[in-house]
DNA sequence: ATTAAGAATGCAACTTTGTTGCAAAAGTAT
DNA sequence: ATACTTTTGCAACAAAGTTGCATTCTTAAT
């Protein structure tokens, strides 16, 4: 096959180009979230700064990518699911995992981020959830 | 009494400084989470930006306030409740709340973090959540 | 109250990260 | 092949974060 790639960005409707194909190989590649930064240091020589940034937000809103908060400044992306690249939105309810050790973000797409009640008043939106600990690398 | 924020100094074993007096003020008097930003603002023209810097990291690793994921590089901060700040060690399991309207991030401190089964070989050491939608005063 | 030792602060210089406008290049549809 | 649209790279900038060091402030002991 060997497009995989190029056919995301087809279905999502967005031009093929050499960054994008790029930047999706490299998260096609990788067994974990990635941040810019990472993303930068496997490309930035071919691709600029600003490419990838913006390569970056245009998949999130097409629903390629979805996002991790962190509590260190570095928002980490993952691949979303089939769900979210054909309707085009998120439904990434999955819990989200940070390795204390070897500082890999997973996603843990087998587990479902339980249900939470609100106090009165307030609406959901959406829902994140990561945990820090061990992971079984490196356990 | 107004001795609060200087008590709180002297149990965490911190010299009593006037910067370090103002921003746990700021803590105090502010009924959302704070990033640096929020703080920079409120005193950038009393206390170098450094300083600032050098303060949030203090009292986090004091127990005094805990940070709070986002996907915005807005990583804020709030203050943590009497165990954290007694036993020097955070036991923030509560949920975090992002308003999309108002756009301030709140503690639900009654609403604890449920309960998550990891897959086999994960540890876990610290669990965070943050929901996002419309909070009870803008809804 | 002085003083000495240690801790915190401010400043300068710097690095890294993120944003914007615009011209050139590449992609897409006809 | 052409025209139209989208994407890219570049430059210039703004904002965020870090580090070393001299000065100032706190604290605790005299
Ligand atoms: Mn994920
Ligand atoms: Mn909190
Ligand atoms: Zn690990
Ligand atoms: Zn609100």
């Amino acid at each position: 096959m060997k497009k995989q790639g190029e056919d995301i960005l087809k279905n999502s409707a967005l031009s093929v180009t050499a960054s994008r194909k790029r930047i999706l190989d490299i998260f096609l590649a990788a067994d974990n979230a990635l941040a810019h930064q990472d993303i930068e240091t496997k490309c930035a020589d071919q691709y600029d700064r600003v490419t990838i940034y913006r390569t970056l937000q245009t998949f999130l809103e097409k629903g390629i990518i979805h996002n991790i908060p962190s509590t260190d400044n570095m928002v980490r992306y993952a691949l979303c699911n089939e769900a979210c690249i054909t309707t085009g939105h998120h439904h990434d309810n999955h819990v989200h995992f940070r390795c204390d050790a070897c500082g890999k973000t997973v996603c843990l797409d087998d587990v479902n981020i339980p249900a939470v009640n609100l106090p009165r008043g307030y609406t959901m939106k959406e829902i994140n959830m990561v945990v820090n600990g061990i992971c079984k690398s490196c356990k």
